[in-house]
Order: structure tokens, then C-alpha cells, then sequence
DNA sequence: GATCAATCTAAGCATTGCTTAGTTTTGCGA
DNA sequence: TCGCAAAACTAAGCAATGCTTAGATTGATC
């Protein structure tokens, strides 16, 4: 990963030589080694022709984040179009793709959740995560209507099922998970298996309606 | 948070100033805004002292991170001994503890995951991670006895509880959830619902077994 | 009371983010 | 085609920060 200038002077793409670059070292050695000296001597520059593309350190770092968001919506969408035509399926479809995104492009993920670096002041960023969003809520919203997701305020609903698959895409990123033998490949099923069942099992469990206004009347005054 | 010297050369507890004004700082301002210099003056000593006590930076990260993992093994087991006797409950209880410490020590919870930052080579470090997570794993297992969640692989179950909790405080940290009227306390009842009902829903779920070996006969060969 | 280890200070080196001033190239209108 | 303004780049350097070194101060131990 050195992409060399054509010419002399000029480099021809210099913003995407450097986002290149910056997202295969972040990718192998965390953001942290990330150094913008380094970046440019490797892409073939001088130390000070980086910020003639990007203001600082976090604005580039903030349009790897914005990539990022970018490519996992498409994968997303990819994937719950690519599904059988059920809101569950759909809703794993998404998760699974949520899992598969991060594992397989651990550079932009390690960048898109990190707000304290990169200063969520680009406008293209600030929009980029609630698409995202949106995508997961609505097909929560599908799985609600079609009854196999519990009624009631959809909130923790979409809050859970985020969670899990953030979660494991984290732990997993951070090399925090316990087990030699789980690869990218397990991850997907489990992904699957977790959400295709947690919404519709608890869609016929009458105790788990998930408005929180469940105090009980002694306390209540 | 600027504890002082009580004579003049010698601190007296320095290494506790520096950790404590350490986690206040990661806590306000992100791990990135920790400066071992400006540490030094808070602290009230020169900016060599600090060495005196920790090796490097990544050493007192790695304090701090063991700390934490410390901190967040005592208020998942107090919370898990304090909760009614039976496998669900203590899940739930174990969960539940766990989003409350990251929110409560969010200086703490930046760092303990942070295996790039911190270099996993402190050996009570390495003893701290798996001492939680076999707290989970227990739990889960006991939910497996009591049959309130589904037989099979261990694995799968542990993984999906750990990732559910572990991604709805990393989201809630890194200010990603896309809510205003969400506060710790509204976390709670969140996990606690999730937990209590996930594995007791798919217990009698007859489609949700967790062996990942499902392949069709006919795919077989 | 002397000695030694622990603790701390002062000073400085190397790295890195970023700026400034000037150079080279490109694009575009006359 | 010419000329010129904007864009892209280089060279040099400042400031902040992690870390080291040499030496000063203190407290503990025999």
C-alpha cells in the first residue's frame, strides 16, 4: 500500500493515495500509529502537502469516517435486499452485514465511532450515521407490524438489537474475545441466529413488553 | 481533581494522584486529551516524575485498565449476590452491572479495552479480563441448567449476552445513540429486560438451537 | 549518625502536528 | 497561444509532548 505519484511534482490523487494508506495503517496498527509524517513519506510527498487535502489529523480521520458510514449503508442495503422477503430475515440480513462490515474493514471502523477524535463538525459525518440508523429502525419498525417484534415503544427494540451487533463487532475488532477459534466466518451465523429468534421469541412472551412504565401501583402516588 | 503535595520534594502518594487525575482527564476529555506533562503539573510535581511510577504512558494506561477491570469484577459480583436466587435474575443482575459501571467509570471503561493502546503485556492485566468473563459465562451456564435458556453450544449464548451489554455501553460512551431523553438510568431497565427475556424466550423456541452445525443433509457430502 | 535506595527536579533530545514562505504545475480566460 | 491566478507541492521551522539523563533531596535502615 504505497501509491506512488506518476509524475514529478504533482501526485495526481493525492486525497486518496492518503486516505488509502491511512485506512491500512489504522486497519494493522490502530489509529493511534496512525502519523501524518509517516503517511505522507509513504505515499510519496513531502510532510506538509497532506494538510493542502485535509485541514488536520481529524479531518482526515473524520472523511475515513464518512467512508466508512458510507460503505456499510451500501453493504447493508446490499444485504437486506439480497434476503428473503420477511421483516426477520431482513432484520438479521442487516445485522449480519453490520458484523461482516466491520471485520472486513476494520480501518473504517476503528475510525467511525471514535466522536472524541474526529470532532463531529463535517456535516457529511453528522448525516451519514442516522441514514444508518434509519435503516436498522425501520426494519425493526417491519418486524413490529408483522408481529414478530413485542409492541410497544420501539425504542429498546432497536436499542438491543444495535447493541448486540455493535457489541460483537467491537469485542471482536478489539481483540477482546476469549476464543482462538472464531473467525469472521462463525460470526455471521451467530449474528443471524441471535436476531432472527431474540424479536420473535420475545414477540409471544407476554411479560416482555418493553415500554418501561411498568411500576408497580404500590409505589406509584 | 488536583490533589496536592503535602511537603515539599516528596509527593506522598503519587502514584494514586496520577492515576486518579488520569481517569478524571479521560473521563471529561477522551483518552487522546491525556497528557503526561500537564498530568505532571496537576499532579503538582515535575514532568519526570511520572516516570518514577510507571514505565510509560502505555503503563499507566494499563494500570488504570486493570483497575477498572478490578473495579467492574466487584460491582458485577456484589450486584449478582444481591439479586433474587435464581439463573435469570443473576444474568441480569451480572448485565446490569456491567452497563452501570461503564456509564459510573467512563474514565475507566475508555481504557480497558483499548488492547492497542495499552499493550497487553502486564500479567495482572492479562488475569483481569477472563475473571469477568467467567463470571458471564457461569451465569449463562447456570441459565442453561435451570433451563431457561436453550441447550447446546455455550458459546454462542455467552457471546450474544456479552455483546449486548459490551456494544449498549460502548454506543452510550462514545455518544453515539442517536437519543437525547436517554440517561444511564433509563439503561438500566433496558438491559435488565433484554437479559431477563432473551434467553428465556429462545429456551422454548424450538428453531433456536445454537450448535452452528445446521447444515443441510443435502449440502453435506 | 551514616549510608543507600527511592523520589523528585532540571535540562534536553527526538518525534510529530501544524504553519509559513516560496516554488512548480495546471487550468482557464482573453 | 499567452498570461495569470489558483491549486498542489517543497523546505524549513515552531510548539507540544513522550521520554531520557544527570544530579539533588528525602526517608528508611542498620
Amino acid at each position: 500500500m504505497r501509491l506512488k505519484k506518476k509524475s514529478g511534482y504533482h501526485h495526481g490523487d493525492l486525497r486518496r493515495t492518503l486516505l488509502d494508506v491511512s485506512v491500512a495503517t489504522i486497519d494493522k496498527h490502530g489509529v493511534d500509529a496512525l502519523n501524518l509524517r509517516e503517511l505522507a513519506t509513504r505515499a510519496g510527498v513531502s510532510s506538509g502537502a497532506p494538510y493542502h487535502h485535509f485541514a488536520d489529523r481529524a479531518a482526515l480521520l473524520a472523511a475515513i469516517a464518512e467512508e466508512g458510514f458510507g460503505y456499510l449503508e451500501a453493504a447493508m442495503i446490499r444485504e437486506r435486499d439480497a434476503a428473503p422477503d420477511d421483516a426477520t430475515s431482513r432484520l438479521a440480513a442487516l445485522g449480519r452485514a453490520y458484523v461482516s462490515f466491520a471485520t472486513a474493514h476494520r480501518g473504517h471502523f476503528r475510525v467511525m465511532f471514535r466522536g472524541d477524535l474526529i470532532g463531529g463538525d463535517s456535516p457529511e459525518l453528522v448525516q451519514a450515521q442516522p441514514r444508518v440508523f434509519q435503516l436498522l429502525w425501520d426494519a425493526v419498525e417491519d418486524c413490529q407490524r408483522s408481529q414478530v417484534a413485542p409492541a410497544g415503544d420501539l425504542q429498546p427494540l432497536v436499542l438491543t438489537a444495535w447493541s448486540a451487533v455493535h457489541g460483537l463487532a467491537t469485542l471482536w475488532i478489539d481483540g477482546a474475545l476469549p476464543y482462538k477459534n472464531l473467525n469472521p466466518e462463525r460470526l455471521a451465523p451467530i449474528v443471524s441466529n441471535l436476531i432472527s429468534h431474540m424479536f420473535a421469541a420475545l414477540a409471544h412472551n407476554p411479560a416482555s413488553r418493553t415500554r418501561s412504565s411498568r411500576r408497580q401501583s404500590t409505589v406509584r402516588r
